[in-house]
DNA sequence: ATGAAAGCGCTAACAC
DNA sequence: GTGTTAGCGCTTTCAT
């Protein structure tokens, strides 16, 4: 039927032209040994059949891929879903391919995962890790492999490793703070669990705004749990239960955050008249448009761009190996908040 | 320092086995060739010593890598974040891994990234191709290597290729007669170009409402554009200086919507009190929450798995190619509105 | 049941 | 300036 189409390699460049392999493959990378004529004839007749150089062969030959791995939570999101975009722009910008997995917070996966991205010989790996991981033992062994590795956002419990971070107590802090001004009293934390760093870090500053005002800690208000939509939703219920509702709710993620909302809005407590929440996160595009909530607002781009640029540093500096960390600063954003008007 | 680590390969089991490659080779794929027991002790070793397949070594040999290439063109945006999201899942329950690639909207970083994966020898190729998309060359290329193609949700004018798109025209019309009934007539669309399908489509069910119901079309209200923020904003602005504003807008896309709202935010319109806006898109995450815009709801989880059942499919059966096109319905969703507080 | 040899497509080292 | 040789790590015949 149509004409059977082999895929080209440079042996059949090297054919046409009657030279060796070699030439082509020095001629197409414009190496100084060939002739700007020969490189000519060598480019024109490449393009002209369509020629495409096989990584698989490039990188097994070079032993090294030019490629960056990255193993995130989630992507429907917007906080990762930034976090990824500004990584592979910044990759892309320093000629490296990266190579993207999605862990969907589960711990198996990302062991798997960064098993795969280990056996493709990714130069480097930067993580954000699942709400479940607490086994370390797979970074270890990323480590022994002397593989770059840079955690950005969650981290894990491990000595030795860079990461990028944003000051997650001191975002807290603030945004308790800054409630406690506006008169609120009754503070309630929900999310995250105390082996990933930001459910830990974001509660401490929780803890600590309301220390720092002599206000009395309720242990029914401090509810952990995953990032997730379902786990804000569950978190709220089982407040809700105790028949005591707080005032004010700060939600570890944003998804948190919104699982919150479904929950009062079900229940006929209306968000933010009732309870005001605020949230990590990013709001989803500027201030501007109205939001329910308050955001910490984490610089996810910058994030990204930071990660990215470590782990570079990393993979050209093998032998200065010095695990280093980053801590970005957030912002508190006041929404230009919409009023509630319940579905019933 | 620190005790130097190779990374083990098939040898070095070889060797401490005392048998050759070839028998560890098999040994970790269950080869029924090799002995429950040496496969045992070979997996055990394996296990012990962290050993890691090369996936270049590999595919090299088995000249394919069970890899699903995907350029999109933009990932901080939550339809494409669901899309690709759904993709990831789907292709890891069927054993392939994806490759993704982000063109930005650029045409000539879309170009480089499928070269890019064709190189890297990817199984089959899901495209969603960026506003500026016109040259279709580079598809042509792809489709005479017989690397299977799919279009998900925008799609170029190009003959022979698969696609899974979401009914833009209906939806269009759907969206636009409902707001009609509503009592709207003055009605305006902003965003898209001709020359990709979404553009052309979302235009054409519009003006066919109005045509339905016998009502002029205002050319200075139907302003094409890009399908980003930008695009939004400057398209309100071109129809604010007619000095004529409409009632009802149709955006293009959510992001174009955003855009919308921020121009007239800028200059005390209110929305949606002033204005109605529809855009295509995902709401941020269900109707509940507060949303100045009513949706035409694209199923992106949907496209995503459809799109990866169809590539798969192309995969397992090059012989019987035959392009295909599946054409999902879209919903019309009625958000819960906030009143607007423009900021000033 | 196990292994030796050849080859996947490319590149680096070393001739000529 | 160009070519020869060897090898990257794995898999696939084909012997044994």
């Amino acid at each position: 039927m149509n004409k059977k189409v082999r895929i080209i390699k440079l042996e059949d460049l090297a054919k046409k032209l009657k030279v060796s392999k070699v030439t082509i493959s020095k001629a197409l990378r414009n190496h100084p040994d060939i002739s700007p004529l020969t490189i000519k004839r060598v480019k024109d007749l490449a393009d002209k059949l369509g020629y495409v150089p096989n990584y698989m062969a490039k990188n097994l030959s070079a032993r090294k891929s030019n490629t960056i791995g990255l193993v995130i939570p989630k992507i429907a999101h917007l906080f990762f879903a930034s976090v990824i975009e500004s990584i592979y722009d910044t990759a892309f910008e320093n000629n490296y391919e990266t190579l993207l997995t999605v862990s969907q917070e589960q711990e198996e996966r990302e062991k798997k995962h960064i098993l795969s991205l280990l056996s493709m010989r990714v130069d480097g790996l930067i993580v954000s890790i699942t709400q479940e991981t607490k086994d370390t033992t797979i970074f270890k062994r990323v480590l022994q492999q002397n593989i770059p590795l840079v955690f950005v956002d969650r981290v894990p419990d491990l000595e030795g490793v860079s990461s990028v971070t944003v000051d997650d107590t001191g975002g807290s802090y603030s945004a308790v703070m800054y409630a406690i001004k506006k008169g609120y009293r009754k503070m309630a934390h929900i999310g995250g669990y105390p082996h990933v760093n930001i459910g830990r870090a974001r509660r401490d500053g929780f803890l600590q705004a309301l220390n720092a005002n002599d206000l009395p800690i309720n242990e029914d208000w401090v509810v952990g749990g995953g990032f997730g939509e379902v786990d804000g939703y569950n978190g709220f219920m089982k407040i809700y239960d105790k028949k005591n509702l707080p005032e004010y709710i700060l939600a570890v993620t944003y998804p948190v955050a919104l699982g919150i909302y479904n929950a009062a809005n079900e229940l006929g407590i209306r968000i933010p008249e009732d309870i005001e929440i605020t949230c990590f996160g990013k709001n989803s595009f500027n201030e501007f448009v109205p939001s329910m909530f308050n955001f910490v607002d984490q610089p996810a781009k910058e994030l990204g761009k930071q990660a990215t640029n470590l782990i570079i540093q990393h993979i050209n500096d093998p032998k200065a190996f010095e695990p280093k960390h980053i801590e970005l600063k957030t912002q508190l954003i006041i929404s230009n908040k919409p009023k509630s008007e319940p579905v019933g």
